[in-house]
Formats: C-alpha cells, structure tokens, sequence
DNA sequence: CTCATGACTTTTT
DNA sequence: AAAAAAGCCATGA
C-alpha cells in the first residue's frame, strides 16, 4: 500500500504521546528519507490538530519551530501553550530538559 | 520536465 | 555564544 510522504508524516505524528515531542529530521529519518524540510511543508496543511497533534514536533535543537505557517507571533504562542498544557514545559522558545521529552520512533517506516 | 520554496539541520565563521 | 552559509528533498507551479 502506498502512503504519500505528506500522509505518513501525519500518521507518525498521531504516534507520539502526550507529553512528549519528536522532531522533524526524526520523522523524515522514520520514513526513510533525509527530507526534514519537506515535514515541516506537510504540517502546515495539517487536515485537523485533533487526529494529528503537530504542536508535538519542534526542531532538533529543541527550539519549537513554528506553527501553521508561522515561526513566530500568537501562532507560536498557541503551540506552546498546548504543550505546557502537556507538561512539556517552554522557556524563551526551547523544550525544558529536551532529552527527556523526546520520544523516539522504535523502527523505521517506508511510505515507497 | 525544470525551478523555487520552506513549521529544517549541520557546519563553519 | 550567535549568526551565516551550505546542504537537504518533497511539493506545487
């Protein structure tokens, strides 16, 4: 069965728990490919944040990355509040103690 | 098909 | 530590 990348990204992002966070070279790294960018592109046209809770993927370096299209502003602020909301708690723009909220897929996917 | 673009990442200044 | 540059690749025009 073939999945387009967009719709595997989504489907990953539905896996990762409340309370934890994953990023977008993990996702595209789960599906195979080196394509980190190409995830961000997929979330922005996110079909609904109740099935596919994006506010959990921020970037790499544990900064949060944006939201809807934006990189900062209220959008950002949003997805913040929804984390802390989690327990993920945010100072100036980065996930509190990173290492310990990342969640890490356990096999690699293909979407080919 | 080619081309530009971006919710990125890593390396180099 | 902070900023810039270079590298990455799926997607839509």
């Amino acid at each position: 069965m073939h999945r387009s990348f967009s719709q595997n990204v989504l489907e990953l992002t539905a896996r990762v728990p409340k309370g934890m966070v994953t990023t977008y070279a993990d996702i595209a790294r789960a599906l195979g490919t080196g394509a980190y960018r190409a995830v961000g592109r997929a979330l922005q046209t996110n079909p609904s944040t109740k099935t596919y809770p994006c506010h959990r993927v921020v970037k790499s370096t544990g900064e949060l990355g944006g939201y809807f299209g934006e990189t900062s502003g209220p959008a950002i602020l949003a997805k913040k509040s929804l984390l802390e909301k989690e327990g993920v708690q945010v100072t100036d723009n980065r996930i509190v103690n990173f290492a310990e909220k990342h969640f890490r897929f356990s096999k690699p996917r293909f979407y080919k």
